[in-house]
DNA sequence: TTGTATGCGTTATCAT
DNA sequence: ATGATAACGCATACAA
């Protein structure tokens, strides 16, 4: 490896005959540089192909330019064609682009994994933290943010800790999702859950119980994981506990997708026999047999979101505690 | 922000009573330490909280331990549902993680993206950089290349830079998906084709092309971009050409699915009436009505191996210039 | 407006 | 085996 040296600050100063302190001071825009010596020094460092040294660069300004995007899911769940991930992460690049930040990617399914996280994120190697879904109430965020550390969570978090968030409006997205159900003459409403650890899943269900509840209908329960697996086995258990269902709410598309199937195998008709409502909105939707009626969140404008909060954050303001986006309804032919 | 003041090297021998190369030697895990000394700085360490400061560290050993995954895909195609980034996302931060270095995520969709890459891994601030995949022939990897920053593509390059690459064997699975239908009798095989400026749209249509020729069967040709929107407008496309045609095979299962649907609409029945086989073999494409013939590639493995090729090469070895892997024709219902 | 001098937190070289 | 000490490349307070 014929590693040519890179060219310093000094270099570009000897040939531009100007102190280092002043190709500095160009370099980084400062207005107090006269005419002629700026241009001097611009073609020395293009002539030279100068690049700054981030490392030495950060090791005086105490700050990165970069920010950690953890993804605390198991490595083989963040990934999955739901798009709830990918769509942060580009929310998340297209914000960080904009201010010239470099994004950190981490994945955090393991324990070691999160131990890695956790070493890596209160060494400060970032300036500032976002997280893109918790399990349970986990308890970095908040040791984070005592540490001084910009930490923003997508969702709001599990336990009372007072880390600031953005979230989706789950519970009126499923409310109308019900409600519309409700509306087209369903009584026998059921939901394929999501998991219970997650805010998501929780608001979800509860989003579920309240309308069904309000409407004086029954309770019609399972749970998933928000993975099409799930949503078959959950589907097959409500067909056999309450044969009479004639309207599903799931949690996810994914879910919702698996329940079409599972129920075409059972021999109902969507939407004739049973309506079916699911939540996400991803690409897959439009193209389900039939077409997914749906609860579209904004997942790109989730990520965008979160990365302005953090970058307000770190350049010292304060921000919001929480940031709620709204969600919509979207009709196709499944219900 | 009373951002605490996070200890050093200094506070530690302070703290351990020792000199500070002393420290470093054993948080670096140097066998040159008496063992009662060792254990006073390991237990300094703890007791401080300290955690090394990479920028410094970074600039005495002019390594970063990071590596830049760059996807010169516009940001809005990167993260379809199309399962490709992901997947190599994945594979890249396993391997990542096993060999404790950073995964540093660049979208260098718009012209300013790029440069924005340009200047980020030339400047060296990473110690490799590995390319998601090329769109035409695109120069940076070659530049990076030659100036000794270790580089790993992803599909073998167009033009004949003597970049190393890992690829998967898209000849192989089209053939194998071609013949499949011929084998069941289909004589009007169409293809819907990828993009013709990638490596994997040219080699899955020159796959096609080689394999009809083979048969003796026409040429049936649309080009797509490997989404469901191009999909949809191939097959229209293919059925009002040849209105006859028996069999389709789709660059991606994207466009197959697309394609599903598009049949549909047309009045065609699938399999009986015309064939369909995809390729990438996403998660969807067990769910599509009917389930998906596609061919299988490794495309977590594909992220993993130019992961490793890279870090073999920033360590000094020598690699292979290409590394080809595997396809799996996947049979369904579909075909 | 420009230059000088200093320090950021490590690792590595060289003594001891 | 351990300790001084010199880089590493940059930004900035201060001096001129």
């Amino acid at each position: 490896m014929t590693t040519a040296q890179r060219p310093t600050l000094e270099a570009v100063a000897a040939r531009a005959g100007v102190s280092r302190a002043t190709v500095s001071r160009v370099v980084n825009g400062s207005t107090t540089v006269a005419e002629p010596i700026r241009e001097a020094v611009t073609r020395a460092v293009a002539e030279l192909g100068y690049v700054p040294n981030l490392a030495a660069r950060s090791l005086v300004t105490q700050r990165t330019d970069s920010i950690a995007l953890v993804m605390p899911e198991a490595a083989t769940r963040v990934f999955s064609d739901d798009q709830v991930f990918p769509g942060i992460i580009r929310g998340v690049s297209q914000e960080l682009e904009a201010a010239d930040k470099q994004l950190v990617l981490m994945l955090a399914g393991s324990p070691a994994g999160h131990h890695r996280v956790e070493r890596y994120t209160t060494g400060r190697h970032v300036d500032g933290v976002l997280f893109a879904s918790l399990h349970g109430a986990d308890p970095l965020p908040g040791t984070l943010a005592r540490l001084g550390i910009p930490v923003v969570v997508s969702g709001r978090p599990l336990g009372d800790v007072p880390v600031p968030y953005v979230d989706v409006d789950h519970v009126a997205g499923v409310t109308a999702a019900v409600r519309h159900m409700i509306d087209s003459g369903r009584r026998r409403i059921a939901t394929i859950a999501g998991p219970q650890d997650m805010v998501a899943g929780i608001e979800r269900l509860s989003g579920y119980r309240s309308t069904v509840a309000d409407a004086g209908l029954p309770e019609l329960i399972a749970i998933g994981d928000f993975t099409r697996e799930s949503g078959s086995a959950a589907m097959r258990r409500l067909l056999a506990e309450h044969p009479d269902l004639d309207g599903v709410f799931a949690a996810s598309d994914l879910m919702a997708h698996a329940a079409l199937r599972t129920l075409r195998e059972a021999g109902r008709r969507v939407p004739d026999d049973v309506a079916v409502v699911g939540f996400d909105d991803i690409e897959t939707a439009a193209y389900t047999e039939p077409p997914l009626t749906t609860v579209r969140q904004p997942i790109v404008e989730l990520g965008r979101r979160m990365t302005r909060q953090l970058l307000r954050l770190a350049a010292g303001e304060s921000i919001e505690q929480a940031v709620m986006l709204p969600t919509e309804l979207i009709r196709r032919a499944s219900a």
